[in-house]
DNA sequence: CTGAAAGCGCTTACAG
DNA sequence: CTGAAAGCGCTTACAG
């Protein structure tokens, strides 16, 4: 049951460099006020005993505290979805803040690109040792994390993926395969020749989650040669009246319209919409479990809804930076998340 | 940059408690010899401050060795596949071991169930303290993991899933999704009016991993509307001259045959098989980077490998169990490894 | 039944 | 440029 010691720590070094362990942890932390060939001599036996820290000691001992940066959209007024990873974000922050590890939150405005740039400059600047952050705007999230790589700074994105992003951990969906679990939810309830809309509400239209589940979307149609034709519409402004407007008009162009699928959580401003003007023919498929959202299903408007732990993912991506920054350990590069399909029938037992 | 102390230790519980940091520790720890009396002042003190202990002083304080009984199938003769997943293990193993993690290898027979009863018994009287093990013999796994839950022994299981478990972690493939990769690559060669061949090699036929593999192999086929027709056999000898024979007797019956799925790392055999027979127009799918197969894949005898990253696995399951075990973190219930897909044009880069 | 002291392998002031 | 000493929050003999 003991410890076989056949590990050799500072103390060792010390020893074979007759130097004083502290001598040792300046070299070890390239720190300055070493001579050159002191400096040397400690080098060449860390290399040769092959010294590997013992981290959890150093963590303990340490001072220091970890800082990681959260960089997520803000709970709007509109859609409070970020709530629930930020839910996830605090518990793990509870959990590790035991071990010195700090949560530093940067919000930013998903109707303000601006906003984006600002916080991460702050970030760039504030000298955290990792960020969790939501890709939300693609372009500008690839150069921060571009900038990001050349410091060195981790990063673990959350809710949405970038394409073609080495070095960084992806905690999400497979956004793809989300919308093809969408459009075959829609098809309990499509006959064949009706028209399917796809409803894009985002002033971020191109992000790339949208596509990806559009493109699911629309794959499992062409898997199943399903002929119903799909229409899609981008709702840039995304307030009620906005929303309302962009529907009756494209309702009134394609009277054949059975089915909707929203790509995110804005699937209540559509339901409302359909409430409203007494369209509750007309099938519904959207996502997240937000309370809106829920009483819609609730009242038969809204048919399903897809729900990926959004909670989790913050908790998740807050203990991977946690454990990849404290504890060197592997880095997963991407967890997918289950797929949740939440009905009226099984709502009340969801876990986000 | 300092730690803020907001968090209170066994120091301050054996301040309040007016006894020693030591009895606070027995206690800590259920151990004997402290009178009723002051056992009932700490612990109400330990609620009071919600206590939370300090894992990563307590490991380093700790002389304890964590043990993990690895339980997975021997090297056989006929295939080194189970190298792989030992490689990842032995990887891991020299990671952590200097944080006093020993590992107690117990292999068994995959010819011999016996040999897996025996073992298991060895592992619950060993006194490990978690185990990672495929779970090749489903009723028997069954059985294992429910002593294991018993006795509050944590399980990993990789390669293989065995359904309706609860409490243990799978790291390893959508067994399903799997054998669905495999249909699609099989499609490539194959023309609408031949018939398929889906051969099951192992003593262990029933075996949860095929059945879930063929499943999803013929789920591709209905969802394409594939007429094919596919002939499965199972092979329980799994000798080269019992698969000959096998073989020879179901190509005899079915002249179509044009492709053939090995619904594991046995292909090489069949490839063995359709070289020496000449039958090198046969479509050959199967699973598994090892030399045999990878030399087939060279000699275009087989087309395509599956493969599930064996050695990560092996290193995932160990590094999971070990945070489990040392850092009390999160337990991932399941961990999907990619589904590659290894030609003989991009063989030579495979990272397994 | 209980406590004082040493120690796990590091880091951090502080002194020189 | 270097070292002695205290300390991180626990665990472990050992002594009484």
């Amino acid at each position: 049951m003991e410890k076989e010691n056949t590990y050799f720590g500072v103390k060792e070094i010390a020893r074979r460099a007759k130097v004083s362990i502290a001598t040792v942890d300046r070299v070890l932390h390239n720190r300055t006020g070493v001579s050159e060939k002191t400096k040397k001599k400690i080098n060449d036996i860390i290399k040769e005993l092959d010294y590997q820290p013992n981290i959890l000691a150093s963590r303990l001992a340490s001072k220091k505290t970890i800082n990681i940066a959260v960089f997520i959209p803000r709970v709007s007024p509109e859609t409070d979805f970020w709530d629930a990873p930020l839910r996830g974000i605090r518990r793990a922050e509870s959990e590790i803040k035991k071990y010195g590890v700090k949560l530093n939150t940067f919000f930013f405005d998903l109707n303000d690109k601006e906003s984006f740039h600002k916080q991460a400059k702050l970030i760039l600047d504030s000298g955290v040792n990792g960020v969790l952050m939501a890709p939300s705007f693609v372009e500008e999230a690839t150069q921060f994390v571009g900038d990001c790589h050349k410091i060195k700074l981790p990063v673990t994105f959350i809710d949405s993926n970038v394409p073609e992003q080495t070095n960084i951990t992806y905690i999400g969906p497979h956004l793809f395969r989300s919308g093809y679990v969408g459009a075959k939810l829609m098809t309990y309830r499509l006959k064949s020749d009706r028209k399917v809309l796809v409803v894009n509400i985002s002033t971020e239209t191109d992000n790339y989650n949208y596509i990806q589940i559009e493109e699911g979307f629309r794959s499992y149609f062409r898997d199943h040669d399903q002929a119903n034709e799909i229409i899609r519409i981008d709702i840039k402004d995304t307030d009620q009246l906005s929303v309302a407007k962009h529907l009756t008009k494209v309702i009134h162009q394609h009277q054949e319209i059975e089915a909707i699928f929203v790509t995110n959580s804005r699937v209540f401003s559509v339901a409302r919409f359909l409430q409203e003007n007494n369209l509750t023919n007309i099938a519904l498929v959207g996502y997240d479990f937000l309370k809106e959202n829920i009483d819609f299903l609730k009242s038969n408007i809204i048919d399903f809804l897809i729900c990926h732990k959004p909670e989790e993912q913050g908790y998740r991506g807050i203990m991977s930076l946690y454990q990849n920054l404290v504890l060197g350990s592997l880095v997963e590069k991407v967890h997918f998340m289950p797929i949740d399909i939440i009905t009226k029938e099984n709502e009340a037992f969801y876990q986000n």
